[in-house]
DNA sequence: GTCTCTGCAAAGTGTTTGCATAGGC
DNA sequence: GCCTATGCAAACACTTTGCAGAGAC
């Protein structure tokens, strides 16, 4: 389903200013912030204003559409894949990659039964240094 | 080692602000934010400022005394358990509990071949609804 | 035409900083 | 007595809110 009809479905307009924050995050594994989201926008939408962007984000958050990664800097982080997945960030540059979620099969019962709690979600955050990063200083 | 020696060790000064706040933090498994350590000392040190807090929070994680979690609220909370371990966080009541890391053995290698990342530690919460929460309400 | 969305500015929240004074050593 | 730490207030960064006008349907 595409995101016209999502947003139809929940009663939401179909905006140009939405539109444009979803298809920017669909078309990148950036991991961007609000921020970073509003300074690639605003060349082609001048009139786009950061609170826009901030409002947008809530309502694909709230719908499904896009999810919000907490990698431990002061801002949030937004991505289009709302898959359940697992990232990791570069402590040098910032990048922050996807790691695939099947190698974390059956952790959640795992944790279910050594806690009692029931499980909901998890977020897995690994902090290292990329393959890029690694290489020499020239 | 105290904490003593250990602030003396980096060239820190042991004040009663520093000592409350490691001592607040070591003897409960509260996981709790800076205002929230503020509150819980104010009565006891009334001149006390959050500011002073927020520096003391600083000074224990440089030192190695204190761990920041980023449990994916807006703000920090903070560990006096600096060992590597995991925690989950209640949906409903966000108590924060620790989870033993050895649950998490040989993760940081299996995570380091399949990204090509050097893996220097990582950050692991859960979320669920915690046993007292489960329980029906009254 | 209705009702939600946008965009501006202002307010809010958690955290940090500057600086004079207090206090550890 | 020196030099760092404290505590106040002001600054900061990110995010949210209020509201009038614009725009989707």
């Amino acid at each position: 389903m595409d995101i016209t009809s999502i947003l139809r479905d929940n009663g939401l307009k179909v905006t140009p200013q939405r539109l444009a924050v979803y298809n920017l995050l669909a078309s990148t594994k950036d991991h961007p912030s609000a921020e970073a989201i509003y300074n690639k926008l605003y060349p082609l939408y001048p009139t786009m204003s950061l609170a826009t962007v901030y409002k947008t984000l809530e309502v694909l958050v709230k719908s499904g559409l896009v999810q919000q990664l907490n990698v431990g800097e002061n801002s949030f982080r937004y991505d289009a894949n709302v898959s359940s997945h697992s990232h990791i960030t570069c402590i040098k540059c910032h990048r922050v990659d996807d790691i695939e979620d099947n190698l974390f099969a059956g952790m959640d019962t795992k944790i279910s039964h050594s806690t009692s709690y029931s499980i909901i979600n998890h977020q897995l955050y690994f902090f290292g240094i990329c393959p890029h990063c690694k290489q020499p200083e020239q």
